[in-house]
Order: structure tokens, then sequence, then C-alpha cells
DNA sequence: AGAATAGTGTCTCTCAGACATTATTTG
DNA sequence: CAAATAATGTCTGAGAGACACTATTCT
């Protein structure tokens, strides 16, 4: 019995105000996760790129490695060892999916083949925790955004309120983002527009245990 | 060409004032990170133990997986995937070493085969990050250990003083150590024995990038 | 007594977190 | 002018970081 390699990717994107995963149909109620076998002349990478798009890398796409999953008992009958990824995507740049996957609610998600349950949750926690230290939060929303718009952002992918005033003030003390000329005319009173500055520090020191 | 799936290990130990890794020589002046075949009835993790002990797994072993390195042009001539772990092990359970295997002092290190050092200075930059906001100091550590042995762990592995007073204050209230009924008598006054409490919040908050 | 290491307390300054009102636009 | 959303500043308390001396043991 060869031991069979491929990989996984767990793709979020944010839709309206929840987090949404794409799956793909599998069996009766069962969906799985987007899944390619890795070609022998391929990267991991390329390969986790292809599992959702026959178009390749849009250079946009967050990628990054998650764990490698090949418990033996892990898929009946078979051996089989995923490299799991996980992309973030904004909603402007959801193109056309290929075959028949779907965009779920992560709070409403169908039966899941395999361990793929254990791999989104394993992957939504690790987009948290990033969220804590890092600027990924970016990732999910497009090019322009006001503030109000990653608040809200953030409160989703950590499901808690934030507040107002110390957002704003921590954001733009840490000079990640920068305003833009233009303003988003809505409902009420229309809102600056700012974009994330790609040459800003990504990462803040996280606080240590021990001095 | 079939993808062959393999492991390695970097396997950490604190030995006087260096951190050492446990390397086995390959040819020439070439060393190795340990390395071994996964079977097709075997964990990964497992894999990962009987890559540096026949012994296998001694339950002291911090073991944590770490990255999968699988670019096609990664070792010449072939195409090989490697789950790469970390361990963490402590100076009095180094047991007597298969094979011709050796540990090397990482501000040392000799010339190493393929990715290989890259491997070994990732695993590095997570073990020196983990070390910020979890207590994964304790596994380089014996039982039962004094603050000041316990700070100079800390001190080694960040590559930088740490302040006495201020570490001990921080220590003690994190709550994570606790007193032993032992001290030990050296070249001057006796010092307090510590442990580790198991039951302990092993990690810290971090410090939000934002509210 | 001297050498060596263990052990201990205070102050300052920064920053996280709580909190309510005014400003601008559209219909 | 009413409804909707954007934008803004202050105070307080906790904790990080800097800093120097006393205590105990051994030879």
């Amino acid at each position: 019995m060869p031991i069979e390699l491929n990989v996984n990717v767990v793709i979020f994107s944010l839709c309206e105000d929840a987090l949404q995963v794409l799956l793909a149909p599998k069996a009766g109620q069962i969906w799985a996760l987007p899944e390619k076998s890795v070609a022998a002349d391929e990267s991991l990478e390329s390969a986790a790129l292809g599992a959702f798009s026959r178009l390749a890398h849009s250079p946009e796409i967050y990628l990054e490695q998650l764990y490698t999953y090949g418990d033996p008992e892990r898929i009946p009958g078979q051996r089989a060892v995923s490299v799991v990824y996980f992309a973030l995507i904004p909603l402007d740049a959801r193109g056309a999916q290929l075959e028949n996957m779907q965009w779920q609610r992560l709070d409403k998600l169908p039966g899941l083949a395999y361990d793929h349950a254990e791999m989104i949750s394993y992957a939504l926690r690790r987009l948290r925790y990033k969220l804590e230290y890092s600027a990924v939060g970016f990732e999910l929303l497009p090019d322009e955004f006001t503030l109000s718009e990653l608040q809200h952002t953030y409160e989703i992918i950590l499901g808690e309120k934030l507040d107002k005033r110390n957002f704003r003030r921590r954001i733009l003390e840490a000079g990640i983002i920068e305003a833009t000329p233009h303003r988003r005319s809505g409902d009420g009173r229309p809102a600056q527009l700012y974009r994330y500055r790609p040459d800003a520090v990504a990462e803040v020191k996280a606080r240590r245990l021990f001095p």
C-alpha cells in the first residue's frame, strides 16, 4: 500500500457578516475541502493553488502552510498524507469557481469528510491567532476600505465587539494603513477610505511571558 | 518518479552555555538532520521519534511538527517531501545515541546537506518565538532547577541578558513554577530548587495589534 | 574574612481599556 | 429636520523595565 500525498486548502472569505469556507460536494450530505494530488514535478504550494482554481496563482492570494495530517487511520482503506494550506481571499476577488464548489458559512457547516472539520477548526484558530499580532486581516478586504469595514472584519473573525475609538487610535498609531484621496458615500456621513501600506511593519512584538 | 515521503527532526538540547542540535554524518564534511522514511503503517510523529532513537517514545520528549518541505528541486535527482519536526530534550535525558550522531553547537554548525540549514534556522526562530508566549523553556531543563538555571536557559536561547529581579518577579507571579523542598549546594549560597507546575496555564495572552 | 552565588523592593512611564458626544451627509 | 453613520479625546489602572544592595554558604 503506497502512501498517497495530496494537499487540502481551507479557503476563507468574508461575506456580509460571516466567515465562509469553500467546500466541494462529496457524497450524500458530505462535503470536503478542495483537494489535489501532488504531481511529481509540482511544488506543494502550486498544488494548493491548483486545488481551488485552475486559474492558478492570482498573485493576490494569501496562502500559508498550516499542518500536515498523516495518521495511518485518518482515511479508511488507504494511507493518505495531506499537507493542508489555508488561504484568504477578499470578497471582490472571488472569481467563478470551477466544479460545483460552494461557499458555506463557518457557523453553519455541513457534515465534512474524514478529518476535514478538524482542519477547518485549526485553520480558524490560526487565523484568529495571526490576527492578533500581524496584519493578516487586510487580506480579506478590497484594496480600499473604511475604518468601519476594517473593524467589522476584525469583529467577525474574533467573534467579539471592539471599541471604536480604541480601534481607530491603535490602528492609526500603528501606521499600517494610510488614507486615500477617496471617500465612500452611503447611508450616513461619507467615510474616509484607507489602504494597507505594504511597506509597513507587519508584525507587532508579542508580549513576553518573561522579561 | 514516485514521491518519497520522510521525516526530519531538529533536536535541540542545552549544554553548558550553548544550544546544540543532533546531527548525523553524511558524506565528507557534510552533516544531516536525523531522517527516517515514513512506513506505510506508521504515523508521522512516531516516524519522527524513530528518526533519532530506536528507544522510541520516551514520554518526556517535547515533539512538535514544524513545516513540510516539498519543493521539487530541493534534493537533486529525486522528489522527496520531508515533514520536519522539532524536539527538545533536557541534558540529563540524553541517552546513548545510536549510529554516529553527534551533538553540535548551534553557533558552530558544520556544512549541512540540502535544505537542512534552513530547517534548523526555522526551528530556532520557532523556538525563540514560542519561548515568548509559552512555557516551552522547561522542556530543556531537568525536573528540578534553580531560578538562575532557568534564567540562564532563557538567556542562551534568546541570545540576550535578562534582568534578574524582573525575571524572578514575573515568573513567580505567573505561577507556573513552585518551590520544592530541596536546595542545591554549590559554590556560594545554596539555591532553592523549583519545579514546573504542569497544571499551570502554559500560554500567556499575546498583545493584540488592535484592541 | 573573602569569594561566590542567591535573593529581594521601588519607582516611573507607557499603554491598554473604559467611556459619550459632535460632525457630516442623505432623503 | 430626522435618520444614519463617521469621527474624535481623556482618564485611570496595570504592568514593563530600570536599578543596587543584603543574605547565606564554603573555603
